[in-house]
DNA sequence: GCTTATTGCGCAATCA
DNA sequence: CTGATTGCGCAATAAG
């Protein structure tokens, strides 16, 4: 599929001279057709060429413009819009894998956040436990230096009960 | 591959049909900040040389056309691809836009990712600091049942709370 | 001042 | 049938 020199039929009539653009109007408040602002818009308020010189004589639309050689039948011209429109699709293939990317990113990120969020919660037990260990010490040896021979405290803060149920 | 139906022309007619006007239409308002305008694009509705209503065969020499319908000229036309135009351009904004949320969002994630590591990494420290004090102390008890009377240098756990972060 | 990369846009085919 | 998407090419810039 490469792209073989070719003649190009159908580029006479392109715009040469003739911008035929076709038809009149093109809505003239376009915007006024759909909810443009919905759409986002910035439209640029009529910017019409007011080019300091004299009688602009571009203003005149029955006449010719006078558009810059770009010989669209040009070898030249052909072979540079051959390569923009790789340079194009590549850019855009880019653009849509650096969106996947992206977006796979985030699926990562929101994985090794409930990892992280799961740690969290495990050393947030471990620690409130150790503290409550710690706790119920302090407080053993704080109301009685001698604390029974139980060494495991698994009783309520404060003195234990040594006559415990059981 | 993806257009059979013609002998794919370097051009920009999809079809053959030609592209006539190719893409001077003068954006009758719509977005655009650029400063195209600067270019001189003042494209004015005028009528076409010439288009009969009818089928008048367009210009393609040795092949054969197949798709004459689509009057460009027809107001009918003009007014769908006026629609399209509006749509596609929803569209791409809304592209746009997802895309820049999809990074937000990794930006988002990505701090929330640093914060939650952070916590982490106090916690850590805190268990380790506290496992370190109850293996002191068990040692000690199993020891020696009387630890104050030990070497001094060897305190008891003081009471030092670390309960007290953020 | 060339070339390539990006960007906005319109057209047309296709999807929904 | 209509709006939404998508591939593609053009042209104007931007970037190198």
């Amino acid at each position: 599929m490469s792209r073989p020199s070719q003649p190009k039929p159908t580029s006479a009539d392109h715009n040469g001279v003739s911008v035929i653009q076709s038809q009149a109007h093109a809505a003239p408040s376009s915007s006024s057709s759909l909810p443009a602002a919905l759409a986002g818009l910035q439209q640029v308020p009529q910017l019409v060429p007011a080019h300091p010189s004299s009688t602009g004589g571009k203003a005149l639309p029955p006449s010719k413009m006078k558009k810059p050689s770009v010989d669209k039948d040009s070898d030249e011209y052909r072979q540079r819009r051959e390569r923009n429109n790789l340079a194009v699709k590549k850019s855009r293939m880019r653009s849509k894998q650096k969106a996947m990317d992206t977006q796979q990113r985030v699926n990562e990120l929101k994985e090794e956040n409930e990892r992280l969020e799961a740690k969290i919660k495990l050393l947030s037990k471990e620690l409130s436990v150790l503290k409550d260990l710690f706790l119920e010490h302090a407080h053993n040896l704080a109301d009685n230096v001698q604390p029974p021979a139980g060494p495991e405290g698994t009783s309520p803060a404060s003195n234990n009960n040594p006559a415990s149920a059981q």
